[in-house]
DNA sequence: CAAATTTTTGACCGAATGGACAAACGTTAG
DNA sequence: CTAACGTTTGTCCATTCGGTCAAAAATTTG
């Protein structure tokens, strides 16, 4: 019986796939989808290539499962945005908790960046739905704190691409900040300043006060 | 007599050797480094394999030469900004240089992006050298002019980032951002209300004016 | 223990890929 | 015209890659 059948997974068929899973993040979000090989999965998984394919169908089987795990973790940041508090500091936690997304799950933003940067061949279908869907939402609840006066009048949509933009930057492009900063600044301390950066930016922007 | 010569390029050679760039920069900046073969480049650029392997040492080769010569187009906006004139317009200035690039350029745009995501393997040297040595001087312009009191206080390289991050978006995850503003709104004016977003978040930030 | 079932792997396969090469073709200078 | 040189391509090669298979090893079940 392989591991696809409609029985429940065993014990080992569940830790196993997790494993393969953990090493096939690993891999895929440094190489992407073609650059990675079953073989750098499997010896990253520690196990032979063949025991890897019992567990999954193919390549393509494990990025697909490994997508569809992790999308959760990926939208919960917009999620919690909420339409109850302080628009300010609605907007103000949200950049935050994208901020510790990168910082703490730097390869799951590089594996969504890799698949989108290429043209995002095998999640356009989640993009068009699933996400669409919930930055409609939240553009809705912009709006009306925009309506309202609780916040400068804007683009929401612009804005949640700008947030998006500039926190997962510090994942995406890890290695091209690290160098920027230099040894000095480019340590564990550079989300702390990207944080209080941020922050200014979106309350003030950077006109002087008068 | 091969490609690689001392010997200076025939009218034919250096055409053909643009052809293949031209050619490279597409399929390079859709399926990166790896994801791209050389069959797909040669047929792109009309030529056999063989005779592309004439004007190119390797897959490489191709794809150094076509770093390097982006390179300078690449750094050309943050050259452009200049201690002299009013920072605010140098800096909105700047970040309408890089807009525009991400509209006319997006394939350039991708090329880094790709690159840098997988680790910068290929230009780690020119990120910690030319790049890094370039941003430092320009941050030294900005601190100058918060220093002077014209523009907030806030960390350089940070901004720099930021500017990076909210304007490299529009090429490298223009699928998504098509996909997410939805047929209506996704055409050309795109890039339009982006400008104007990002230029009132630069200047103002998002809290209400008093 | 022994049978049944699950897990693991060495060996193998066809297709794709980066690249080499020599022969053919085209162009041009004498 | 023809020899020399530059250009082009069909053919071939070694390696890598995704995936298969049958058999061995381990585990579970009765």
């Amino acid at each position: 019986m392989t591991a696809a059948s409609a029985r429940p997974l065993t014990r080992i068929q569940s830790e196993k796939r997790d494993v393969i899973l953990e090493a096939a993040l690993d891999v895929f979000s440094t190489h992407g989808y073609r650059g990675a090989t079953i073989d750098q999965i499997s010896e990253a998984a520690g196990m032979s290539k063949p025991n890897l394919l019992y567990y999954f169908k193919g390549k393509e089987d494990i990025h697909e499962t490994l997508m569809q795990r992790l999308l959760d973790t990926w939208l919960a940041p917009l999620k919690e945005l909420d339409d109850i508090g302080d628009p300010l500091t609605e907007l103000r936690g949200y950049i935050r908790r994208k901020l510790e997304m990168a910082r703490d799950f730097p390869r799951e933003s590089r594996l969504f960046a890799n698949e989108i940067l290429q043209g995002a061949p095998r999640i356009m279908p989640m993009i068009e739905g699933e996400l669409k869907q919930l930055v409609d939402e939240k553009a809705e609840i912009i709006k009306g704190w925009m309506r309202a006066g609780r916040i400068t009048r804007t683009d929401p949509y612009h804005l949640i691409f700008s947030i998006w933009a500039t926190t997962q930057h510090y994942a995406d492009f890890d290695v091209q900040v690290r160098a920027v900063l230099g040894p000095g600044r480019g340590g564990e301390g550079r989300f702390e300043d990207a944080a209080r950066f941020l922050e200014g930016l979106y309350l003030d922007g950077l006109k002087p006060k008068g």
